[in-house]
DNA sequence: GGCGCAAATGTTATGACATTACATATCCTT
DNA sequence: AAGGATATGTAATGTCATAACATTTGCGCC
């Protein structure tokens, strides 16, 4: 696995790694005073580069991030997300036949993906469980 | 048709409707700069009604804002962005067969839905045409 | 008409998220 | 040791969004 990462991308992986759920730069930052961090932009850089490493996604509806589920398989080509609105628990899966329907909308529009985004927000059975 | 909407609605609406790509609610407040608004919120208030209303999208991986594509049938219940990076403009398509699948997966995994979103990133064919 | 409620508006201030610009340091290769 | 690529540090600024509070408008109802 690729351990060579900087102290800075090692030290925002852990906190990423280590929390319930996604965390925002700022609350990265916030958690990482006391090892030396002080600007937004230590974080910033930290988590692009471990977000092209696969090891960090970044969900677009809550300006925030997570760590992979999937540490070791980290090159998965289409992921969605499940995101609690309650208790902040993220879901990863993947979805082939998903991932073919979208390829075919975009193969015949002549469109050229770059990056694609899945997110549903819900609460998880845990927090919607009563009703 | 809810023709119904309150001034800066309205303002905001047309404002939409009129450009060819996203936009963000200070560009949009610039552009009404002339007909007396003056504060984001005048703005954010009057997008979080049309969005209710199905009119507006939001497009979360851009924190901008676009007309729906199709005012009529606005009540479609699950919608794709394909998002130029290029031009900017947006195409917007459903998919019931992915839509099946989002709810297969929520189901089977007790996960109540609130909110989905599909946003595809890249270039359009007149974008991406060359190659 | 005028009372009263709900919705919309106006305004200021502030909070939250992200990047630009520039200087410095570290590592690896030759 | 020289030189380039990458990573860091720091300050300032830009961009997106909401809180809090006062005021106005539309409208049903007695």
């Amino acid at each position: 696995m690729s351990a060579d990462l900087t102290r800075n991308q090692a030290l925002v992986m852990k906190t990423l790694s280590g929390a319930e759920a996604p965390l925002s730069a700022y609350t990265i930052l916030d958690r990482l005073r006391g090892d030396g961090l002080r600007a937004p932009l230590q974080v910033y850089r930290a988590l692009e580069k471990l977000t092209e490493l696969g090891l960090v996604h970044r969900l677009e509806s809550l300006n925030a991030f997570v760590a992979c589920a999937h540490p070791n398989c980290h090159e998965q080509e289409l992921i969605a997300f499940a995101i609690c609105e309650a208790c902040g628990k993220v879901e990863e899966f993947s979805d082939d036949v998903v991932k073919d329907r979208l390829d075919g909308w975009t193969r015949s529009h002549g469109f050229r993906p770059a990056k694609t985004t899945i997110e549903i927000r819900g609460n998880c059975s845990g927090c919607a469980g009563g009703k």
